[in-house]
DNA sequence: CGGGTGTCTGCAAACGTTTGCAGAGATTAA
DNA sequence: TTAATCTCTGCAAACGTTTGCAGACACCCG
């Protein structure tokens, strides 16, 4: 009852030529082996009969599928979606299509997801889920893959990236909480197999020495996940060991709200008894209990650049390897005051 | 450097069959035609040269290519991501490979949308951005293409969707409002080209005259977007017009922090002026300012469902269309409480 | 022993493209 | 006028599968 759709004989064979004049005609770079009369021809018949290329056939032949891979750890973290967004725009854009996996961050499935875009062909991936060390990437790379990490990366320094300076992210949060006033802040990080994780707690531990910041080891807990569960596991561990700071520096958003549950569920407030901050300023922290004090990236940006990145490899496979490190901006908001004790002495220092 | 992929040729040649054995033993259906001994023998083989089957080759072959296009209005709007990976969950254990697409909500480039999905042959479609009237809708199933609606349908019925039941939410949060004390309740709807906008619009015109609540048109406005902006717009329009209410239904989560935002913005205060409800229990809005109450529909079970109605009208094409309906159930947070006057009653017969 | 039945495997075409190669004209140069 | 060059188009193979058809072989029964 449906006709089927035209393929590229039928164009062929109501323009009078061979499909490969009609193939030539219809790839922009050997659209200049024919004759512009025939070209223009040819083109009005495909347009008539509403030709579209099948690449599904274009890609057996050209083992290129115009398709890539994005895996994440999971879709259903805010900071996710709008760097999905913006690499599927931006792929669309160049003529790609987006293939979407989502890991939910277990190992096995990363695994089954690699061989299902391998056999997919994919031209190349996108991957906003890498640990410090990982096979999937390292496999990626040796089968020659081309691929871009977002957010996190790995300690290897060949495979081309697009993240966010984490350390200068630590610093800025750091430095307004000593201006603060605050002397004795807590750190809840994330997990040492990821490059965020990792880096933000090396920077923390580093940087609050040079700020002249009391930290003790029992004021610093890394979390299993960037989960609010494990960042109030994180917190209350911090607290039954001493109740001996005014603020908590959050290696993430996700975390800094597991703190919020752990202040919470001891009977404290924030910001009057503890401060919090996050990183990432995924979308609504705004509008949270109190509003966020955060670290600010660019997310849509995030997953632009990481697309356009790929597309370069994609196209320029052997170019060198580039990384991207996009700057952090801190955002204040209610989840940061001064501690009691300069609030204490502002009264007193008052009229 | 890197060995290319084994094919069948491969596998056949190693085992000393023809590639047409090798097919046949390797698809379920076809398996049974080879005697056990060779299936065994080049099943072995096959795994031994790490053999797998090229989809687009197949693809090609069998005019199926185990592929679902997902298409979406904005990605970041957080009712999507839970009901993206229940779907590509439940496809991706059945063998099929999600692609993703937003469209922005941009009628535009939801053709070129179709456009691709189309010439990428998938085998189906989950719609989660379909309009009342839709002509891409209407396309796919006179082109015959398997095809789902998730969370917003059509007027006509004969397409298989699977929605919510808007009537009943509606009817819960009323009569919630009406517990509480409400006697004027406003609306905020959303757009009335979504079937979502239109019914719950239609539903609490119908059962606000019911429960005896006063619903002059003054207290009703529906906005052009589900966004938080439009929201707002919608929910200052109202005040507007009057401030003789006490409450505000809202058709969606989005447009109730649009509507904390209108509150917020003339000096008011929810829920002690203005009780707020929303629609969708999207994730975090617990953690809002104030704590939304909201109707809670199961995001990741729609998405769940609408895989699996999918993968039924692939295999079976004929089969009656089918539309599931899940059940809402009401969450009270705190964006409502008894109006001002019903909590001064409460005073003046207290003890 | 012959014909019929049944089981298994191979053959070859087809799916819709792309592309190296070669041939046909046309044009230019000698 | 002829050979050389250039421009354009057609030919056919290839990409990796699947599948209708038919052939090969074994087996059973009369």
């Amino acid at each position: 009852m449906v006709p089927p759709p035209a393929n590229i004989k039928d164009v062929a064979s109501r323009a009078g030529v061979h499909p490969s004049t009609v193939s030539r005609v219809l790839n922009p770079a050997t659209r200049s082996m024919v004759s512009d009369h025939l070209a223009r021809k040819i083109m009005r018949v495909a347009e008539e009969l509403g030709y579209r290329r099948n690449p599904l056939a274009a890609g057996l032949r050209t083992q290129r599928t115009h398709t890539v891979g994005i895996v994440l750890p999971d879709i259903t973290n805010p900071v996710f979606p709008p760097m999905v967004r913006g690499a599927e725009h931006t792929l669309g854009g160049e003529g790609y299509t987006a293939i979407l996996a989502d890991s939910g961050g277990r190992r096995r499935s990363e695994r089954t997801i690699l061989e299902n875009m391998k056999s997919r062909r994919v031209d190349g991936l996108i991957i906003a889920a890498a640990r410090r060390k990982d096979p999937i990437v390292d496999e990626c790379v040796e089968l020659g893959i081309p691929l871009v990490l977002v957010n996190r990366t790995v300690d290897k320094h060949n495979v081309a990236a697009v993240i966010n300076d984490d350390e200068l992210g630590i610093e800025l949060a750091l430095e307004h909480l000593k201006a603060l006033g605050h002397r004795r802040v807590a750190y809840v990080g994330g997990p040492q197999s990821t490059s965020t994780g990792y880096v933000r707690y090396r920077t923390f531990i580093r940087w609050s020495k040079r700020l002249g910041l009391n930290v003790g080891r029992e004021l610093v807990v890394n979390a299993r996940d960037y989960t609010e569960s494990a960042g109030q596991r994180a917190f209350t561990r911090i607290l039954e060991r001493t109740k001996d700071f005014t603020a908590v520096l959050s290696a993430n958003d996700l975390l800094a709200l597991g703190c919020y549950d752990g202040i919470r569920a001891c009977g404290l407030r924030c910001p009057d008894d503890i401060s919090v901050t996050g990183f990432n300023d995924m979308p609504f922290v705004d509008r949270f209990d109190p509003p966020l004090t955060t670290l600010h990236i660019p997310l849509d940006d995030l997953g632009v650049q990481a697309a356009q990145l790929l597309l370069e490899r994609i196209r320029q496979p052997d170019a060198p390897v580039k990384q991207l490190r996009l700057e952090p901006r801190i955002v204040v908001r209610g989840s940061t005051a001064p501690p009691a004790s300069a609030r204490r002495e502002d009264l007193a220092t008052g009229p």
